[in-house]
DNA sequence: CGTGAATTGTTATATTATTACATAGCGTCC
DNA sequence: GGACGCTATGTAATAATATAACAATTCACG
C-alpha cells in the first residue's frame, strides 16, 4: 500500500491537478466567507490531498514535524477544526483519520465508501440513500443532524 | 441525562425485561455455536444492557473495578471482542461506545440514530436504507463487508 | 503604530486501545 | 485420575488518539 494517490484505475487522474483544484477551492470558499486559510492550514490541507487515503492526525504531525521542525498534537487538531468546519476535509470516524472533501464549494450530505485494501475513500452524494435515511428518521420523529455513512470493502480494483 | 434506561416515553418499556430478554438471547445464541459465554462475559453485556445508551469501555471498566476489584482494560476490551463477534454488541465508531444489539438471534443490518441530548441509541434495520447503500455501491463496483450507518441528532421525546 | 482578536506555540494530561507475557480454568484422551 | 492442550483471564507496560490550559505571537483594522 503505496502512499501515491490511490483511485479507481480505470480513472484517469491527474493528482497534481487533483491537488491543486482542491486548494484552488479552499481559497475560494475561505475568502467568501472571510476565513484565514493560513499557510498552515494549507499546508495540512496539502497533507491530506497528497492521496485520496484517510490520514491520521499524527500522521500529519509527523509529515510536519519533519517540514517545519516542531510540532504538537493542537497543531495538527486545531488545523483539522478549522479545515472540517469550513467543510474543507471530512472526519472518517471509522478509521479515526482525515479525508479531503471531494466537492467543499457546497454543502452536502455525503457517504464514504472505504477500501479496506488499499485505502482509497470514494466520497459521493447518493440522494436515494439520503432520502431513505430521511424517511427511516421521519419514522421514528427523529430529527438528524449529522450523518455518519461509512461503507467498508473492496474498491472495485482491488476485489 | 441519568443513567437509568432511556426509551422514547411513549414507548411502554420494560426494562428488567429488556435485559433478561437480551441476556436469553446471548445464551441461546452462545449455546448454538458452542461459544462460551462466561460469567465475565455476560457481567460486561448486562453492563452495557443497563440502558439504551452507548456506554464506553473505560465506564465499564469502572462499574467492573467497582464490583470486582480489579479490572484492567484488556478484560473489558476482550469481552467487548467476544460480543461483537457474536453480534450481541455494536461498536458505534462515532461515539467510541458500545450499545446492545437490538436483535443479537440473527445477523443483519443496522442503522443507529442517536439522541445527542439524551444518548438513547435506537437501532433499526431498514431495508430501503439498506438497499439504497447497495445501489449506491453496485454504481462504484464496490463491495461492501462493513456497513456504519450512524445518524445523530434529537430523538422524539428530546426535540 | 497601537489595540484587540485570532492564531499558533508549549506543556501537560486525558481518553481510548493494544501488546506481550504470565496464570488459571477446563475439556478430553489415554 | 493425571497430563496435555486450548481457551480465558490477569497483569504490566505502552501505544494511539485527543484535549485543556495558558503563553506568545501575528494580523487586521482603526
Amino acid at each position: 500500500m503505496s502512499d501515491l494517490p490511490a483511485l479507481a484505475p480505470a480513472t484517469k487522474h491527474n493528482h497534481a491537478r487533483c491537488v491543486r483544484d482542491a486548494l484552488d477551492t479552499a481559497e475560494a470558499v475561505c475568502a467568501r466567507r472571510g476565513a484565514r486559510l493560513t499557510a498552515l492550514r494549507r499546508h495540512v490541507l496539502e497533507l491530506i490531498w497528497r492521496s485520496h487515503k484517510a490520514i491520521k492526525a499524527y500522521e500529519i504531525l509527523d509529515q510536519l514535524a519533519g517540514e517545519i521542525g516542531a510540532a504538537r498534537p493542537p497543531t495538527v487538531y486545531r488545523a483539522l477544526e478549522f479545515l472540517m468546519a469550513h467543510g474543507l476535509v471530512h472526519r472518517v470516524d471509522s478509521l479515526n483519520a482525515f479525508v479531503g472533501c471531494a466537492d467543499a464549494s457546497h454543502r452536502h450530505d455525503a457517504q464514504f465508501f472505504i477500501c479496506d485494501a488499499c485505502g482509497t475513500v470514494r466520497e459521493i452524494d447518493d440522494v436515494t440513500i439520503g432520502r431513505a435515511v430521511s424517511r427511516g428518521a421521519e419514522r421514528l420523529g427523529f430529527e438528524v443532524e449529522r450523518r455518519m455513512i461509512e461503507l467498508h470493502g473492496r474498491c472495485g480494483s482491488c476485489q
